[in-house]
RNA sequence: GGGCUCAUGGCUCAGUUGGUUAGAGCGUUGCAUUCACAUUGCAAAGGUCCCAGGUUCGAAUCCUGGUGAGCCCACCA
């Protein structure tokens, strides 16, 4: 062995493999193949101890399935994740003091694919420390024409079946955002508020939102409440800061008697129950509250203050005017922006929905044909699908696909919806002329499209579909996906809607939700806790292996884990030792082989026979546990294997007959570099180039079997 | 208000379809060391597998109830 030779530095390993085009899907067709799809990071920050350990779960299933013969396409790619994306990039740029107003749309757009650009690249660096064996070549942006042209299919399509419809409704609206969100994309969170008894005419009711007053349209009573049962479908006086109104007192089941006094003020404009109130009752709509977060004339002088500003503001007048009779503390839930944390607005807007329940049907009669990991998760999306409402799907961002949807400026300038208006659907500016007034005047939607509108299509999109590809044709469906539990919802229920409703098929075989890595208290990693564990720095301290070893003590399927820095530098340093033992065993095996060793061996000797037995035994757990993505049992397995059977054992009895020994030994050792190549590939690509060996890579040898070795 | 998941030695976790003295790593204690490896080896201590019932020849594992923790969903005005 030559001592001189300097190793390979694990960048250099990683573009020998690159350059060797071990991580090409080939499709050539005397290898069956195996699929394995990428979920793309958000364009947005750093890549964190969950995404690596996400994606060395997928590199060790492709390691393994290419040694197994396969054809392993392991397709990489990002997403533009519209909101967090610009409220990130905004908060850079009020940094520096500017804005996307001040940059204007051009400008911003520049300064958004720099910064796509840049998080990118940060990303490129962590796969490749990390050793992701992915398909470079097919790599995916969610906002390539690729991408644009599979959404616009799937829009398109939509729009033919009847299932897309654009109108005001209620919604949920985010003024830092700027945009409707879905309730999906909310999060709630508890907050001391006072609930405030208001005169309603003979009637009190209680409130958190005074401010909403404005543009109440009624009041509500449970019809079975008999207190009012009198006033029901009667009208009333009542006093508001803007002088008396005339309300009427409807009865709705949707009243809880006992919440407050029973009486409900209805807000059709501000409120989701008191708008679906307000449609069984034909009640106007009115709106206070505008897209930006404040009042509008409707409040008169209040107009222009934020909400609770304005809630401030008016309480001495409605104490004045009498109409305040008395506050109580009161913790509640408060819908918030996931992203950004600010407190949602539920206002009328103009979007576009698609109807979902004949997707969630079609999604319910197949979802026994996904395997779903743990298995409990078909039960929970099964209830999802069960209960589905429509997708609003408009957002009021630049960053993202735009609405395939041309207006007629002359026939339809107000952006009409509807079959027989100037309106045409299109991904770029209609040559066409105005089938209603023969103009050519065309402009487009100014909102885009959901980012999950594209993502769920992720499937058949990276594929090429709506073309007929024959890559389509081959990985599709994937056979093996997988995802934080997260997005479930978001993504995965819709993926599985999408690739049925389009293609007729399931996107993947296999689902596997990993679970979440938290702290030691349980909360969730994240930036504004500042409890974040830094992969790179794990890599930096114990090497690549080690770190990706640690992650898969991790991976049960559908399994939380505590951790912290501390715990994980412990497991880290575990195996940062495994891999030192593995270096000392090719020492002694290797590099002090008497020289006088056998050459040949038929492993007769019973403790040759003990070992190769152990031997076989691993190997078929390690297969049976990585074919049922149980990488935790392998990885011990391994691990108990290498140190106690192997090294601690089998090598000390061979001592004292090392000679004889030697052909078993080298059997056993090279079978266990291969064997845990697929979780240490680093480490086991040096050692086993230091091998007598067949073949270029160790990633290429041929995945071991149990059995008897030939002589 | 519904639903899901979890509860195993000081800590972090395994434990396949119920089957002999319940495992690992870290930590603790003792011993060893010119031996491939102190990034080591050997050994030891440490668990009524949350509680109470039930099914069974046999339960950490299955069932029921309870307690505690976490998560998800829902239009908490």
């Amino acid at each position: 062995m030559d001592k001189h030779k300097q190793d390979k530095t694990e960048k250099e390993w990683y573009e020998f493999w690159e350059k060797s085009g071990f991580f090409k899907a080939d499709p050539s067709l005397s290898k069956k193949p195996y699929s394995l799809l990428m979920p793309p990071p958000n364009v947005n920050g750093e890549l964190h101890l969950g995404h690596a350990m996400q994606q060395s779960i997928l590199d060790a299933l492709a390691r393994f399935k290419r040694m197994q013969g396969y054809d392993v396409l392991l397709l990489p790619g990002v997403d533009h994740a519209g909101i967090i994306f610009e409220s990130t990039l905004n908060k850079q740029l009020s940094k520096e003091g500017l804005s996307k107003q001040k940059l204007g749309y051009e400008a911003w757009m520049k300064r958004a694919w720099q910064f796509k650009e840049d998080v990118y690249n940060s990303f490129h660096k962590t796969w490749t420390f990390l050793g992701i064996s992915a398909d470079w070549s097919r790599e995916v942006f969610t906002l390539e024409p690729k991408v644009a042209k599979a959404t616009f299919e799937e829009f398109k399509t939509f729009w033919e079946q009847g299932l897309l419809y654009k109108g005001a409704y209620i919604i949920q609206w985010c003024p830092k955002c700027g945009t409707a969100i879905e309730d999906l994309e909310m999060e709630y969170v508890e907050r001391k508020d006072q609930l405030y008894y208001l005169q309603y005419g003979p009637l009190v009711i209680a409130t958190t939102r005074p401010e909403t007053k404005f543009a109440d349209t009624a009041v509500a009573v449970n019809p079975k409440d008999k207190r009012y049962k009198e006033y029901v479908g009667k009208e009333f006086e009542i006093q508001t800061l803007n002088g008396p109104r005339k309300m009427k007192v409807i009865a709705d089941d949707a009243i809880d008697p006992k919440f407050g006094t029973g009486a409900e003020k209805v807000t059709p404009g501000h409120d989701l129950l008191d708008y679906e109130i307000g449609k069984k009752h034909d009640l106007p709509i009115l709106h206070v509250i505008n897209k930006e977060g404040r009042l509008t004339e409707l409040a008169g002088k209040y107009a222009g203050m934020k909400v609770e500003e304005a809630r401030g503001a008016m309480l001495p007048e409605l104490k004045e005017k009498g109409i305040l009779i008395k506050t109580e503390d009161y913790t509640h839930s408060v819908p918030v922006c996931e992203r950004c944390k600010t407190t949602v607005q539920p206002i009328i807007s103009e979007e576009w929905f698609v109807k979902m329940k004949p997707l969630a049907e079609k999604a319910l009669k197949n979802l026994d044909k996904v395997n779903l990991l743990p298995k409990n998760y078909h039960k929970i999306l099964t209830d999802w699908y069960k209960e589905i409402h429509d997708w609003s799907i408009s957002r009021s961002l630049w960053w993202g696909h735009r609405i395939p949807v041309w207006y007629c400026q002359k026939c339809n300038p107000q952006h009409e919806v509807s079959k027989d208006k100037g309106m045409v659907i299109s991904l770029e500016k209609p040559t066409q002329k105005c089938l209603i007034c023969q103009a050519s005047d065309w402009i487009q939607d100014e909102q885009v499209l959901d980012t999950w509108f594209s993502s769920g299509l992720w499937p058949l999109a990276t594929l090429g579909w709506p073309d007929k590809t024959r890559e389509l044709d081959r990985y599709f469906p994937w056979d093996f996906e997988l995802t934080a539990p997260e997005i479930k919802y978001l993504w995965i229920a819709r993926q599985i809607m999408l690739s049925l409703w389009f293609k007729g098929q399931i996107p993947f075989k296999n689902m596997f939700f990993h679970g979440t890595i938290r702290d030691p208290k349980g909360q969730k990693f994240s930036k504004s806790l500042g409890n974040g564990i830094n992969p790179y720095e794990l890599v930096e301290t114990w090497g690549v292996d080690a770190t990706r070893m640690a992650l898969y003590t991790y991976s049960a399927p559908g399994r939380d884990a505590r951790t912290s820095r501390r715990i994980m530098d412990e497991r880290c340093k575990n195996f940062r030792n495994f891999g030192t033992k593995l270096k000392n065993l090719h020492r002694f095996i290797f590099e002090l082989k008497p020289k006088d060793a056998a050459t040949s061996s038929d492993f007769s000797h019973e403790e040759d026979t003990e070992i190769i037995q152990w031997l076989n035994g691993l190997t078929d757990s390690v297969t049976k546990n990585l074919e049922s993505y149980q990488l935790h049992l392998a990885v011990e397995d391994l691990y108990d294997f290498i140190w106690h059977k192997f090294a601690d054992s089998y090598v000390e009895w061979s001592k004292k007959r090392r000679a004889e020994a030697q052909p078993c030994l080298e059997y056993v050792y090279k079978t266990c570099l291969e064997l845990l190549h697929p979780f240490m590939p680093f480490i086991t690509e040096e050692l086993w180039h230091k091998l007598p060996h067949e073949g270029k890579s160790i990633m290429v040898a041929a995945w071991p079997e149990a059995g008897i070795p030939a002589k």
